[in-house]
DNA sequence: GTCTATAGTCCGATAGAC
DNA sequence: GTCTATCGGACTATAGAC
């Protein structure tokens, strides 16, 4: 049911919980060794012996995301109903899936590298890429394909850095437009 | 022609300047006061004299970004021709041309703030707050309206953070696309 | 108004015990 | 595998000369 390889190593897992929280309680430049280890209940020492150095850290928070939005796109690939521009309507609603409590925190680490060491976003530069491929290939309508991607990702931004002003409500009207849009080709 | 008041005190615009580029150059978690003014061509202590503390920087690197979009959008809305979704197509207009060699180093300053003070963003999330209100009271089309404002923004935030995997002539395309989604309500 | 020098703090990483 | 203790470097900010 369970990955089996998630049992291996708890402590990694505790770490990056941690570190995750962390980013959105106290910033992302405010990401110390000693304030993730305390969060995780283990000294600093014990921090470095799984992961080496901060970097080291930094890297696994940024691979922690994509496997899990991976993971999760691969999922609701075989669930979604096909139709008009399934792709970017499949990418779309993983991203949106994005905002409930699991994955809202691990995408932190995103925030977290790209302060200290924005080098370490390139797996991330190389899922854009990928994605904006896919959509190319497989989009009925590559404007409104790219438009609705966009879109989503515009209101990913806001909320990864709290600035959406939208309520609950308005949130549902916009994806249903975006919905409307990718199947229709007008909202 | 040019601003009055950009003549007074030409050290902080320098020191603005040279903290904008350091961002994208090094990172905005790496700015450093040291940084910052040997780039600006002066001391530390001369750096500290025109912004008594980091965070002054940073807030004056917001303000700076902020101020910038305004007058332009304030300048662009007596030139651009009315029609349908006037308000939104001045908004993404303005968005845009953020791209452009000027405004887009000032930008940065949105990066180095979120990095080290994200409590520095708040007048940036008073802007959001202020478009989206705009938006809801002057759109003919608000569905359409708040898709292509968020495309525009998805499209600013993978050009921030140097995701975007676009070529000109892909931008062009979207920027048309979304000009017809503003207008028509279609692609 | 800008400089040098330095105080004081914080943090990442290492060393070695258990 | 996790701990404590500590080193060494980097950074913000202050003090005072010019």
């Amino acid at each position: 049911m369970a990955k089996v390889s998630s049992m291996r190593s708890n402590s990694r897992e505790k770490i990056l919980d941690a570190a995750a929280h962390l980013v959105s309680e106290i910033g992302a430049g405010r990401l110390t060794l000693d304030a993730v280890a305390h969060r995780a209940g283990i000294s600093k020492g014990g921090l470095l012996y799984n992961f080496p150095s901060k970097s080291a850290l930094l890297q696994g928070m940024v691979q922690r995301i994509i496997d899990e939005v991976c993971a999760e796109k691969d999922q609701l690939r075989s669930t979604m109903p096909e139709g008009p521009n399934a792709e970017a309507r499949l990418i779309v609603t993983v991203l949106l899936n994005m905002r409930s409590s699991k994955t809202k925190d691990l995408a932190n680490g995103i925030l977290a590298a790209s302060a200290e060491e924005p080098e370490l976003l390139a797996p991330v530069r190389d899922i854009v890429r990928q994605t904006f491929e896919e959509l190319k290939s497989r989009s009925d309508d590559l404007d409104a394909a790219l438009i609705g991607w966009l879109a989503v990702e515009g209101l990913s931004s806001f909320e990864m850095h709290d600035f959406s002003p939208f309520t609950e409500q308005d949130r549902k009207r916009i994806i249903a437009a975006v919905d409307r849009l990718l199947r229709n080709g007008k909202v």
